[in-house]
DNA sequence: TCCTTTCTCGAAACCGGTTTCGAAGTTTTG
DNA sequence: CAAAACTTCGAAACCGGTTTCGAGAAAGGA
C-alpha cells in the first residue's frame, strides 16, 4: 500500500509545492486539522487520520520547516563552531567528529550547523552570534581549554552546551572525554614493561587541559615504578610536526638522551621520527616512538606508528546523547562521561638496545 | 523604561531577549515601522530610523532568523552532504573544505548545514529531504562521479547547486574543479624529464571523473614524449591506502617493473609506499613516488611524500561566489572555473638509478 | 426520553518577522 | 491659496505552520 518507489511517473510534482492549506483545501478539512492529523493528536478520528495520511503522502506533502519551527519556538538545530585552523590541520579528527555529530543528530531530528571561526575576532562572537539570533537550540564544543571563554559565555547565559573536553568548570557542564591521563599511564607502563628506564614526553600547549593531563599519566606511572621524574625529559610542545622536531632534537642531544619518547599526539610523533631520523636513531631499536590520535596514516609510514587511539564515532554519539538529555530536560543535574583509549601497537616501539638496570629493581 | 510584568506571558520569553513588538511598543511605533526602519527603506524618516536604530543597539535586539526566512521566503541556508565516509581517512580536505565554504558563505550571510550520508539508502535520498523540507536554497557538492545521481536530482529538480569536480552533464550546470589532467601531464613530464621511461600509474575508481582525467593526463604526457603506454603498467586503484598497496605489487612485481609510480592520491602513495619497502625497493633511488592532495603529514614521512597539491580555501571561496551568483539570479548561463594544482618536489623522486634509454631519443 | 460525556473538528490566535497599501500631514507647485 | 506631489508612518495581510478553545454531533447513562 506505500510503494512509493514503484511509479511516481504520474503527474510527477515538484518537491515542496504542496502547502498545509492545499492538503485542508482539497480534504475540506481546515489547516488546523490537517496538523493534528499528521502529528498524531488524538482527538482526530481514525477515519479523518488515515484520509489525510494518504492524501499527504499521495501528494508529497512535507511541512516547512522554517514554519515549523517558528511556530514551536525552536530551531532544531545544534552549532558547531570550528576553532581557527591551524595552516594546515594534520588530522582527520574533526572531519570524521562532524560526521558521526551529524549523524547522531539526524536520529532526533535534529540537524548541524557548521560556523567557521574568523581568527580576527573574539572567539566566543560566532557563539554570541548564534544566540543571539536564535539559530541554534546547543552547542557541541570540542578542542577545550582549561579556562575556556565559550564555557563561559555559554554558562553565564544559560544556554545548552556539552564539550568534548574537559574543563575548569567542568562541574557545571555536561562533558564528554577521552581519559587521556589513564591512557598515558598505560603506554608510560608498557614503555616501562619493555625496559625502558629514560622516557622522554612532548607535549601540547600549557593551555590545553587534555596535554596536561597526559602529562600528569605519564609522570604517575614514573611514580608508581619508581622511576626518577627527569625535568629535561619532559619537552614542552604544540600538538603540531614542528613542534615535535624541535622538542625532539632537544631531548636526543642531550648527554644521556631517552631510549622511549611519548608524544601527546600523533602529529608531534611524526615530527618526532622525523628529527630522530635526521639525528640517526633508528626507530624502534635506538628509540621507541609512541603517539596519540591514532591517525590512519600512521599505519602506512615506517615504521608503522604505535600510537593511543579512541573511537570518534562513539566521541560524538555521547556527546549529541548528552546534549539531547539537556534539551529535553534543561534543569537535570550535570552529568559527564569518560572514554578510554587503547593502546594500538604498530611497531613505532620496542624493548631498548641495551637494558642497562634491572626492571623496577628497587620497586616495592 | 521597561516595565516587568509578572505576568504568565513572561514565561514563555527567555529574560532579556528583545522582540521587535518589544521594540515598536517602546517607540510608540507599530513593527512594521521598525521593520523597515532597520532594513534601510526610504521611506523612514532620518530622524526615526536614528531613534530605532539607537533603541535597537541600545535593547540588543536581534532579529530572530526563524520569523525573517519564513516571512522572507528563503532559509539563508547551504547544504552540504558528507559522503559516505570510508573507515578512516587519511586526508584533511573534507574539514578544511568545511572551513572555507562555512567561512565564504559567512560574508554573504549565509549558514551551512552539514548532513551526513546513511550509507544504507539512496545517495540522493538526503538531497530530497533537505530540499522537500525546504532547509536549505542551495547545496554545495564534492567528490562528484561522471553519473552523478545527486546532479540528476537536482538539475530535474531545478534546485540551485555547484559542485566540486565535473561530471557529465557538467554543461548544465556550474562547477568548480582542479585541472587534473593538466597536474598529471606535470607530474608525468617531471618524471620524464629525469629519466623515466616506464612510469607506472595507479589510479582511482572508474566512477571517479577526476580520477579519469588524471589517467588522460598521464597518457597524454607519454604520448607527446613518445614513450610507449604499457597496460600492464596501469592499475586500478580505490583512493585508498590498501588500493595503493595491492597495486604496487602488481607492478613491482613484474619482470621490468616501473622505476616510478604516480597514484591518484596521497593515499594511494602511501599504501604504494609501504609495499615498495616490503619488497625491497629504496625510495626514490629504485622507485619515485608522487602523489596528488598534498596532505600535510606527507612532509614527515621518509622520505617526503611528493605531491600535486591545491589550494582548498580557494576551492571553497570560488565554490560559493558561483552558487551565490546562481541563487541571485538562477537563469543565468552556466559557468565553470578550473584551478591548477602544483607539483610540491619534497623528496620522493629522484632520477632513476641507470639510464637504460638514452632520453627522448626517437621523440620529435 | 433527557442529560451528561465523549468524539471530532472548525475557528482563531499565535510564532516574529516582512511588505504592501493607503491615509494623514507636509511641502511644493500653479 | 488651493491643488498636486511628496514624506512618513499606521494598519493589516502575509509567510506556513502549531495549538488552544469551544461548539456540534454522537454516544452513554439514568
Amino acid at each position: 500500500m506505500n510503494d512509493v518507489k514503484a511509479g511516481p511517473e504520474e503527474e510527477w510534482v515538484k518537491s515542496g509545492e504542496v502547502r498545509i492549506s492545499d492538503l485542508a483545501a482539497e480534504l475540506g478539512l481546515t489547516k488546523g486539522t490537517v496538523s493534528r492529523a499528521l502529528n498524531g493528536y488524538e482527538d482526530i478520528s481514525k477515519k479523518t487520520r488515515k484520509r489525510v495520511m494518504e492524501a499527504a503522502t499521495k501528494r508529497g506533502y512535507v511541512p516547512t520547516t522554517q514554519a515549523r519551527r517558528l511556530a514551536m519556538g525552536l530551531t532544531e538545530t545544534i552549532g558547531l563552531v570550528l576553532p581557527p585552523m591551524p595552516f594546515q590541520p594534520v588530522n582527520t579528527f574533526v572531519s570524521e567528529f562532524i560526521n558521526s555529530v551529524s549523524a547522531a543528530l539526524h536520529l532526533h531530528g535534529y540537524d548541524l550547523l557548521v560556523h567557521s571561526a574568523n581568527s580576527e575576532e573574539s572567539e566566543v562572537e560566532p557563539y554570541r552570534r548564534l544566540v543571539q539570533s536564535r539559530k541554534v537550540d546547543g552547542f557541541i564544543i570540542f578542542r577545550t581549554n582549561e579556562k575556556d571563554p565559550r564555557v563561559n559565555y555559554l554558562l553565564n547565559e544559560g544556554f545548552p552546551f556539552v564539550t568534548h573536553g574537559r574543563t575548569a568548570r567542568m562541574a557545571e557542564h555536561d562533558w564528554f572525554d577521552i581519559d587521556g591521563e589513564k591512557a598515558f599511564r598505560d603506554a608510560t607502563s608498557h614503555l616501562i614493561k619493555l625496559g625502558h628506564q629514560r622516557i622522554g614526553f612532548v607535549g601540547g600547549g600549557r593551555e590545553f587541559f587534555s596535554a596536561q593531563l597526559r602529562l600528569k599519566g605519564f609522570r604517575a606511572m614514573l611514580d608508581e615504578s619508581c622511576l626518577e621524574k627527569v625535568p629535561s625529559l619532559e619537552q614542552p610542545g604544540d600538538l603540531s610536526g614542528q613542534g615535535g622536531e624541535i622538542a625532539a632534537q632537544n631531548l636526543l642531544k642531550q648527554t644521556r638522551p631517552p631510549t622511549a619518547i611519548l608524544c601527546a599526539n600523533d602529529a608531534t610523533a611524526l615530527g618526532v621520527m622525523k628529527a630522530a631520523r635526521e639525528l640517526g636513531f633508528n626507530i624502534p631499536e635506538e628509540l621507541s616512538v609512541i603517539g596519540y590520535d591514532g591517525i590512519a596514516l600512521g599505519a602506512y609510514i615506517d615504521p608503522p606508528l604505535t600510537t593511543l587511539t579512541f573511537s570518534i564515532e562513539e566521541s560524538g554519539k555521547e556527546m549529541v546523547n548528552l546534549l539531547m538529555r539537556r534539551l529535553k530536560n534543561p534543569d537535570l543535574p550535570v552529568i559527564s562521561k569518560l572514554a578510554s583509549a587503547i593502546l594500538k601497537l604498530r611497531g613505532s616501539e620496542g624493548p631498548p638496545s641495551s637494558i642497562q638496570n634491572k626492571y623496577m629493581e628497587n620497586c616495592l
